[in-house]
DNA sequence: GGCGGGTGACTGAACCGCCATTCATCTTAT
DNA sequence: ATAAGATGAATGGCGGTTCAGTCACCCGCC
């Protein structure tokens, strides 16, 4: 009878160990001892020491889309679903800060994590995102030219870069405080002149 | 009496690799056949493998910064010096392939290069881009109450993640000619209102 | 101008530490 | 009693790094 949440605390251990330690420098049997267990139980539950760092992300990536996902539809128009989005992001990486460092640092892993395994997540993040843009359009909030793609990367590509010097800066700031600073310049810049 | 541009050779030829097998998959044997030597000459120039990653960054990272610094500084105002910036970002990166897939893929191993060696030659880069909306904001141009750190950001976040994404889509268009539609979100996000 | 020996770059096969993964064995539940 | 999960010591291979040996070149001396 195989425990089902023993992957749930395998990944959160994961979390901890890589937070702290960094990916390569995590042995698998740091993620064990954090964890509670043996170093084989893992392998009951994961291929390899990848497989975590993937699982990891495509359960945290999903269920981030999802919170938003939700949060926003509340939201009377496009442009109050956008700032509530920015504020998300960042409340959510600033509530978890452990899971802020994985993914804004950690988590690049070459190769393996841009192609692959987490492009699916990361690609419905950018699908939310750019039918908030196009919903925008069609209120005629924003510009009717607006190349939605690009304000889609531009406005993750900000958000990312605010995480990540955020996570690097030790956290020495709150992150959520410069929501609004960066929700105004991109506002201001996909709207109609 | 040593080569003096070996090591000019050797960053060379692990660029190429770098960018075709990945920093992890690449052996230390692969760069040394590229680069025409023996394995072990690497360790004449170099420490460890790592340091041909981190040297490779800091000199690709400075001659941009330096390139830039220059090509911005002949135009006439703020506003021409970021459109000129972004799309030298972009023309730059679109000019060397291989290069352009190393620093946006490979060279983000975690730690190593956000923190420690590479943070200097990053955050000179920031320096010249915070620089330059100062400016603006002093020639009336940009809001003067505009969060330069969080403008300088964004503006990076941006333009990387569009570099990011130009890479993992196959580079399947010329990056280049989304530079004007990044710098119109961007400015008109800067602007006075 | 030819010879010998010294210098130091270069070579690449072998080494060796590391750690993900395995599996024979034990524990526990039913 | 049996099966299935859990254990953790042992394994294996991988590849960065080393280093004993080779080679090309230079210099001083006869």
């Amino acid at each position: 009878m195989r425990d089902p949440d023993k992957p749930q605390q395998i990944i959160d251990a994961a979390v901890r160990v890589f937070a702290r330690k960094g990916y390569y420098n995590a042995r698998v049997s740091d993620i064990a001892k954090e964890a509670g267990i043996a170093a084989g139980t893992i392998y009951l539950y994961f291929r390899t020491k990848d497989d975590i760092l993937v699982t990891l992300f495509r359960e945290k990536m999903t269920e981030f889309v999802g919170t938003v996902r939700k949060a926003i539809a509340d939201e009377p128009d496009a442009v109050a679903k956008l700032r509530r989005l920015i504020h998300l992001h960042f409340e959510l990486l600033e509530g978890r800060p452990e899971l802020a460092e994985v993914v804004q640092v950690e988590q690049r892993q070459g190769q393996k994590f841009f192609r692959g395994a987490s492009a699916h997540e990361i690609s419905s993040y950018f699908a939310l995102i750019g039918s908030v843009l196009e919903e925008g359009v069609a209120e005629g909030r924003l510009r009717p030219t607006l190349p939605v793609k690009i304000a889609t990367k531009t406005l993750f590509g900000a958000m990312d870069q605010m995480a990540t010097s955020w996570v690097l800066g030790k956290r020495g700031y709150q992150l959520a405080d410069t929501a609004d600073a960066v929700a105004d310049i991109f506002l201001q810049g996909v709207a109609v002149r």
